[in-house]
Order: C-alpha cells, then sequence, then structure tokens
DNA sequence: GTGAAAGCGCTAACAT
DNA sequence: ATGTTAGCGCTTTCAC
C-alpha cells in the first residue's frame, strides 16, 4: 500500500490546464462548462482514478449529506428489520448512514451520542431505539438545542418531536377481538416488559377489547414477560394456575407465543381446540410453527423508510427559508394474520 | 432551528485570549498547556457549547477513524447478529461506522460502493456480505488499488486477503458425527442454495462424515433449500420420497429444520425417534419447537466482533512504518448443542 | 465559459 | 507554555 498520495481537484486541474473551479463544475455536473473541457477533464478524472474527497465538501458545504442512527437490540430481528428499512431508503435518497448501537435498551447518558453526530455535521437523526420507561425524558430538555432535524422511532406521541411508529394499540385490538370472535371469552395476555411502551400499548388494546365485549379484564389473567421464548415459558406456565378456564392466549410477541405451543405440546392441550392463541410480529417463521402461529403483522421495513422519508423531508425543509414545519406523528396499521392456532374446527 | 452558527475554535479561542492551537491543544488533551489556561478553556467550551468539527479534523489529520461496512440481508437475523458485533466493537475501538446495504446478496458493480468508501477516508473497509456464487471475483482485479485494509467475512480461503470466518465444514461434521453416533444410518441433508460458499461447506462436512464412517453418500440424499422454513418444507417433502429409508436428518439451518419439526408433525412422524433432526445457526427460539431442536451454535457476534479487531490491527500496522502484514485467515469454530430433536428414546 | 481569491474548521511543524 | 504559518481539498462569490 504505501504512500501513494491521493490525487486531488488540483491535480486534475493542473493536467487539464485549467482552475481547479472548472474542475469543480464538471464534477458537480454543473452546465456551464465548455464541452470539450467537461471531456478532456472527466477524462483525466478517468485517467488518474481522481475521486473527488467528499469530507473536503462537507466542510466547504457544512453539510455532510449522512444520517446519524441510533439503534438497540439488534440481535432482535425487529430492530434489524427496521434498520434495513432505514438503510436502504437512506440509500435510495443519496444519504449516507453512521451507526450507532447502545449497548443496552436503556439509553441513559444521551449527550455524547448528539455529541457525535452533531460534530460530524449530520444533516438528521434517526432515534430508533424504542421507548422505554424513562429512556425519553431527555427530550423536553434537549431537543430545543439541537439544530438538526431528530426522528424518533417506536414512541408515545408527543407535542413536540415527530414520531413514526406502529400502532401497536390497534394491531392487540385486532388480535383481542378476533379471539372473541370465534368465541372465546376468557383470554389471557402474555406482556412484553411492561417498562415497555410497545407492551403498554398492547395490554391497552387487550384490555379495551375485553371490556368492549362486557368482559372485565382482571390482574389474573395477565402475566408479564421479557420477550424471551423463556420468559414465555414460565408466563405461561403462571397463567395455567392463575387463570384455569383460559380457552385462549394473546402474546406480545411471536418468541413467547412458540412457547405456549411448546407447552401445549408437552401437556396434551390441544391447540386451537382447547387453546386459541395469536401473537405478535409475525415472524417469517410463525408459519411453521406446530400449529402455524396466527399473529400481528407489522411491517418494520416499512417502518424504517417511512422514517428516513420524513426526515428527508425535514431536512429540506430546514434547508430552505421556510419556518421548521410542524413535528410530525405517523402511524403504521399493524394487519392481523390468521392461522390454524385461532382457527377451531368447531 | 433557524441559522445559529455553531462556535468554532477560532470563537473559543478569541474568548480565552489564546491562539487556536492552545484550544487545539486543550480539546485534543496534550499535556504542554498551563492548567490555568487550560481551565480557562475549557469553562468557555462548555460555556459556549463548542463541538470540535470532526469533519475540519478527518481533513487536516487525513483521517477519518471511520470504518465502512458493507452488509447484505438485514431483515434475516444472521447478519444482523454479525453487525451489532461489529457495531460494538468498532464502538469499543473508538471508530465510526458507515452502513451500507445491498439490496441483495448477489453483489455486482462493486467500483462506486467502495469509491463511496474511500472519498470519505474510511480507515478501514468490513467485507460483511457472504460469499455467493462469483460475487467475490473483482477481488483479484481490484485488491490492488485499494490502499486501505479490507477484511472479508464468511469467505473461502484466498491468499491475498484477510478473511475472518465461521468454520461451516467443521460444524456440519459435528452435526453429521453426532446423528452417527445416535445409531443413524441414513442421515438426509436439506442444504441451502449451493451458490453459496457455506451451503458448500455444509454439505462437505457432511459427505466426508459419511463416508468416514462408510457410507456413501448419495445424490438423492440431499435437496436444496433456499434457507426459508418454505423451501424447507418442500425440500423434506422431496426428501420423503427420494430417500424413504431416511432416519435423520441434517438442515442446512434452524428455519428449514423447523419445517421437519412442522411436517413430522403433522404426518406422525415420530421426532426423534423414527427421525432424528439437527439444524444449523442455533437460533434462540431452537429450544422452543417441538421439539426443542439439536442445532450447531455459531458465534456471529464474536465473528463481527473479531472482524473488527483484526481490521483496527491492520489500520494500526497500515499507518506505522512496518510493511503490509499477511493476509489473515481467522476460523470461529461453531459449537454443537444437542437437545430433543436428535435425542431418541431407545 | 473560466479563473482568482477567500474561506470551511482544524492540525502539523516550526518558531519563540 | 504558547503563537505563527501553512496547509488539508473542496466550494462560493465575484470578476472577467
Amino acid at each position: 500500500m504505501g504512500k501513494v498520495s491521493k490525487p486531488t481537484i488540483y491535480e486534475v486541474a493542473k493536467r487539464a490546464g485549467v482552475s481547479r473551479q472548472t474542475v469543480s463544475r464538471v464534477i458537480n455536473n454543473r452546465p456551464d462548462v465548455a464541452d470539450d473541457t467537461r471531456e478532456r477533464i472527466l477524462r483525466i478524472i478517468d485517467e488518474i482514478e481522481y475521486r473527488p474527497s467528499a469530507i473536503a465538501r462537507s466542510l466547504s458545504k457544512q453539510r455532510s449529506y449522512n444520517f446519524g442512527l441510533l439503534t438497540a437490540g439488534l440481535e432482535f430481528i425487529g430492530p434489524s428489520v427496521t434498520m434495513s428499512g432505514i438503510a436502504k431508503k437512506s440509500e435510495k435518497l443519496g444519504y449516507g448512514l453512521y451507526l450507532k448501537e447502545l449497548p443496552s435498551f436503556n439509553a441513559n447518558n444521551i449527550q455524547p451520542l448528539l455529541d457525535w453526530f452533531l460534530s460530524r455535521q449530520v444533516d438528521g437523526i434517526i432515534w430508533a431505539v424504542p421507548e422505554i420507561g424513562p429512556n425519553r425524558e431527555w427530550v423536553d430538555d434537549m431537543i430545543k438545542d439541537i439544530h438538526v432535524p431528530i426522528i424518533f422511532l417506536t414512541s408515545a406521541k408527543r407535542e413536540n418531536i415527530s414520531i413514526v411508529t406502529i400502532d401497536n394499540y390497534h394491531g392487540a385490538r385486532l388480535a383481542t377481538e378476533h379471539l372473541l370472535k370465534i368465541g372465546r371469552k376468557n383470554i389471557g395476555h402474555i406482556s412484553g416488559p411492561m417498562t415497555w411502551w410497545e407492551s403498554q400499548q398492547r395490554l391497552q388494546g387487550w384490555r379495551d377489547a375485553l371490556q368492549a365485549a362486557g368482559i372485565e379484564p382482571e390482574e389474573r389473567m395477565v402475566t408479564e414477560g421479557n420477550w424471551s421464548s423463556k420468559s414465555g415459558k414460565a408466563a405461561f406456565g403462571h397463567l395455567l394456575s392463575t387463570f384455569p378456564e383460559m380457552d385462549a392466549v394473546f402474546s406480545g410477541n411471536d418468541q413467547m407465543a412458540l412457547s405456549v405451543l411448546q407447552t401445549a405440546c408437552e401437556q396434551n392441550i390441544d391447540i386451537p381446540n382447547e387453546l386459541s392463541v395469536v401473537g405478535f410480529d409475525n415472524l417469517p417463521e410463525a408459519e411453521y410453527y406446530s400449529p402455524s402461529l396466527s399473529s400481528v403483522h407489522q411491517d418494520l421495513d416499512m417502518l424504517g423508510s417511512v422514517a428516513v422519508e420524513e426526515l428527508a423531508r425535514m431536512v429540506e425543509e430546514n434547508n430552505s427559508d421556510r419556518e421548521d414545519s410542524e413535528p410530525i406523528y405517523h402511524t403504521i396499521k399493524p394487519e392481523l394474520i390468521i392461522r390454524k392456532s385461532s382457527t377451531p374446527e368447531n
């Protein structure tokens, strides 16, 4: 490798016998260059393999054409599908992407992260960490100091920030109402961690659906898991004892629902006839569980995609002279996929 | 938001009544600054919320402290776990990360991607796209022109490039030998797409294990899937007809193995007694399949982590005056996890 | 259609 | 311990 110094715009200019500005015009595809000059320059660029320095350009233009993305939990499939949507849309819109992953979901000490992004002149920030407990508290204090658009994913509505999120409440209502419709009256719920906003929303959807059907939800009908199949196993075991007349389960996600299926198989509980089950997420594998699992499908790729579109829009509006636009709250409706686990034979 | 121009190093210097150089020394934690000067400057930095521009610094130092990461298939869990390892280790070592995701696994037209990274002065590149068909062909032509360290993940050994990869062959031998050890003689294999290097390695491991046991592998004992559960379903159906005496299946991944379990359940094939099953990947859910699935565990987080460590090492060596170091080929051994699906009762 | 000058915000190298 | 000078590679503005 060694010290092969890269050609600069000056090198190109020298060889072409023009000024650097003319080269600059060519690499920025500006019209006001004579055709033959342009061609000569392009040829030289090709010859000496000149690559414009995006860094110098960023410094000069005071703009990087990069977004900063903060995520957590990439070892789970949800965050990574979301990220995939983000990455693809950013690419499509011509933005680069800086990736940071929080070591855990509980984001505290936000300032260094923000500083890191800001010192790199990102055009916008995507906050793809789900709302958990108080990890959105800093927003009110900080948001006014950050002169760069931010979009938050998976967050309760707030007046002062822009948000794109799946409608978890709606998904839970879909699932529960479906179980009611097939005649179930005793519908238990395995929730995610109650510190998670998503868990709270799904729980509330379950509750409201029951009440709307004239059934009073009780404490003993719910148990909390932590999203893992392991916790789902324990939660289901617990429900079986606190809620013995249970004839259906709405699980906060598919992994925990999977444990319900396994336990049922071991204990010869007939799914879906004795017990109907609906999950949440609609993992690609859900169709191949035994029996195939009904689930609430959330389009996370779309979530990421929409978030980037909104952010790009905010960046543009910010750069034009118009005053700042209003924060948005964009909601994506999930969809219920019905499979065998909630299709009893009678 | 508006035009609140950010403070620069010059602003700090002016307020502190020193030169920019002194401020520069302070923000870079250099020792040769008087204590009181340093404190005064630090106080001012805090007051006016000065944030050094990483871009200006990169331009000046001709170095960005960023890595470029190229991935594909983030909608699958494997690539994202790998990426998680990469992101965390990069953060730990003080490198930022540019993320690019290929729209599909078949990478062609590599040049724009490389150019994008190089024009941003990345210190190194992580090529986390698995080797598929001819998508590594460009390496020989290009590698000599790229004066930046690159590390490849999941790739066959090559003399001229550095590679970190899971030992897929070894994993497949572990799985197959285990099935032989529990007394199985008719072991089928559902492979991944044969264009994938990983699939080829796993197939070869299965073959060699059989031959070492004196069993001749035949064409009819293998069917090709595409990693998806859906394809696994079809593949297993096919194997049942071409290889009726089959008493065990080694599946190229867990998703396809899941379909084997489902089909067995539907057709009342007793797993593990009639048919034993081993998968590959050891998904977190595998333990909760019915029955729990034996699988080959690959530590993808570690894979990503090691890749970044090696890359950082290469960057350092590259920056010191030593001549370039030899390419490395680092292999990570997977581990067999035995569960019920391959623990017959007799 | 093209060029000259100034500047983006920082650091390296050399003074003092 | 601190300052001066000269860049890093590009773009913007204004002149011609």
